[in-house]
DNA sequence: GTGAAAGCGCTAACAT
DNA sequence: ATGTTAGCGCTTTCAC
């Protein structure tokens, strides 16, 4: 059935248990010769250590559990890409766990898988600022686009790139924009209206907000017509998955962007540039969020548990300005066609 | 540390730590009332079965492994998707590895996880068949569009779907085509063409081959210039990914899509929808296969191991048609503009 | 239906 | 530097 043990190697190879253990986990505590010879003797039995012999001593799982808040959103695709590789590097495995949108699956799978890793990634949780904060007390954890006061988060700087949309918008001439909001229970979705009514106010803009609406495509509809009823001339969605369902809508209704109505999202997920007219939208560097992630945790985890600070990693974001911002005809018609 | 052990739960509850393990893992073996009382108990006591423990005495983990050949490609994110949440249904957790397209690195991860999981999900493996029967004669595995004789699959059908897309671009009159092969150790690629040249053959259609290229959108550039060069007014690409990658060499080239040349992709992946033109491709029920390997993967855990046949599940394509294909106007100028 | 006890394969004191 | 020896928390015969 499975392979062979510690106990055949150390056989073998003429040593104590002990001995092969250390080659493996600790190679410098064991004497040069003994060390090649055990590794030898281990590779020609085809000796493998078993992962769960060695959790139950140690408590040290060698994986680590990536929770999403929805799988179906490709915008994570890329942090689940980097955090698996980066986890890879380092010889960890790496959990996938979709919590579908819903703070009670996340809590229930985070408990579930709890015991089998070594510490998780939480990429935009739904759940309330305590619970993450009691986990984190509990279990190593990193935070992905949410921050929580004493918990280590690495969030794509948003703050200045929300400032930088406004701008843009503003300086095309728009002076009324409105923020199609993300899931209530989103954080990020606060963080950026927060930011974006700032930079308005400082900017002259005049700024609403419209939702909560699922960031996902077929809210795009409702979201979409919402907007249009505001007579808003910009509309920033909470996500590129948001405002592609605008886009979408939009067409449909014979509006015409960027002419009559602009709209910008976020994430610069790969169909944003695809997509017609092509989007504009604050990117980051997700991939690299994934890797550092993990990175973090990575070290929170061989470190010493004494009081590190929390590190908060903020990752700029890139404004990327494709064809679906544009100056507003009928509120500027400055230029040659006249409003819709 | 960790929590509660079997052993406070079985002293609270006043009875043997057999009996508890019972209650868990084989209820129907313990008589009602200690049932729920030990039940009961665990749960005031917030007793949580230690998973490496368990493991290790039964070889049971509870964990299955998804190797996907490229975690890159938006394409597997619906097989993910759906094998996540069949995983999670049972109760099972998902190990994401991904394979970079090597076959050394899938083989090498393979045996890295092989003893902290139950079974192995591939997707689109690069292995050769015979390090496949191997593996799936050691271990419960479960090959997604990879087909290898004795070793259950499930694959997206797509011989007679790649007839209906020759027979589709036959009927819009082409009478040439190019089929850009994905890589060279890609089963899928082999036997899309050999579907695309029987179809073609039968339908009175020249089809050539060209490649192999990586299944990315930056290879679509090479590919385009060669497909041009073959004087095929139609092009099947071997995924969306290269097909859009085309799609843009195309434009930058001033080739107009589809009246200069048509093009097709397979997956349907979510940007197909999207591009410029949208593409036709042919798609399939990912999620359901994703969904449909884990099923038999538990199956094959749970039933006797005794010879089941190798099943091999095939569920139907579907060609979408979108704007990426059409008449030829150089081919067939009874439409109203001339040739490019 | 329930209990006693022997491991599963490994690590980690503690010795030497 | 290496060996001895307890367990880690659970499952699983084997008794009763």
């Amino acid at each position: 059935m499975s392979g062979p043990t510690i106990y055949d190697v150390a056989r073998s190879a003429g040593v104590a248990t002990s001995t092969v253990s250390r080659a493996f986990t600790n190679p410098a505590r064991v004497g040069e010769a003994t060390r090649t010879r055990v590794l030898e003797v281990a590779r020609e039995l085809g000796y493998e250590p078993n992962p769960h012999a060695r959790a139950l001593t140690s408590n040290r799982t060698q994986t680590v559990a990536m929770v999403v808040s929805d799988i179906t959103n490709p915008h994570f695709f890329e942090l689940i890409r980097g955090a698996e590789m980066r986890a890879k590097a380092a010889e960890y495995t790496l959990v996938l766990v979709n919590a579908e949108e819903s703070p009670r699956i996340e809590q229930e799978q985070i408990r579930r898988v709890a015991r089998s890793v070594d510490g998780f990634l939480l990429a935009a949780s739904r759940q309330p600022d305590a619970d993450l904060a009691e986990l984190a007390a509990s279990r190593p954890v990193v935070l992905i686009n949410r921050q929580v006061r004493g918990v280590p988060s690495v969030v794509v700087e948003h703050s200045e790139g929300c400032r930088q949309m406004v701008a843009h918008l503003a300086s095309l001439g728009h002076t009324s924009l409105v923020y199609l909001a993300g899931p209530r229970n989103s954080w990020m979705a606060g963080s950026r209206w927060a930011a974006i009514r700032a930079a308005a106010t400082e900017l002259g803009v005049t700024a609403h907000r419209s939702g909560p609406y699922a960031p996902t495509v077929s809210s795009g509809g409702a979201a979409a017509d919402a907007a249009i009823g505001t007579g808003a001339s910009a509309i920033i969605a909470h996500n590129d998955l948001l405002a592609i369902g605008v886009l979408r809508r939009l067409a449909q209704r014979s509006v015409r962007v960027p002419d009559d109505v602009s709209v910008v999202g976020f994430d610069d997920i790969f169909a944003a540039d695809l997509c017609t007219p092509a989007l504009t939208t604050l990117g980051g560097p997700h991939e690299q969020v994934g890797r550092a992630a993990v990175e973090i945790l990575l070290d929170s985890l061989t470190t010493r548990q004494d009081r590190r600070p929390a590190l908060h990693v903020a990752p700029p974001s890139q404004l990327v300005i494709r064809d679906s911002t544009g100056t507003p005809l009928g509120a500027a018609p400055q230029r040659q066609g006249g409003a819709g």
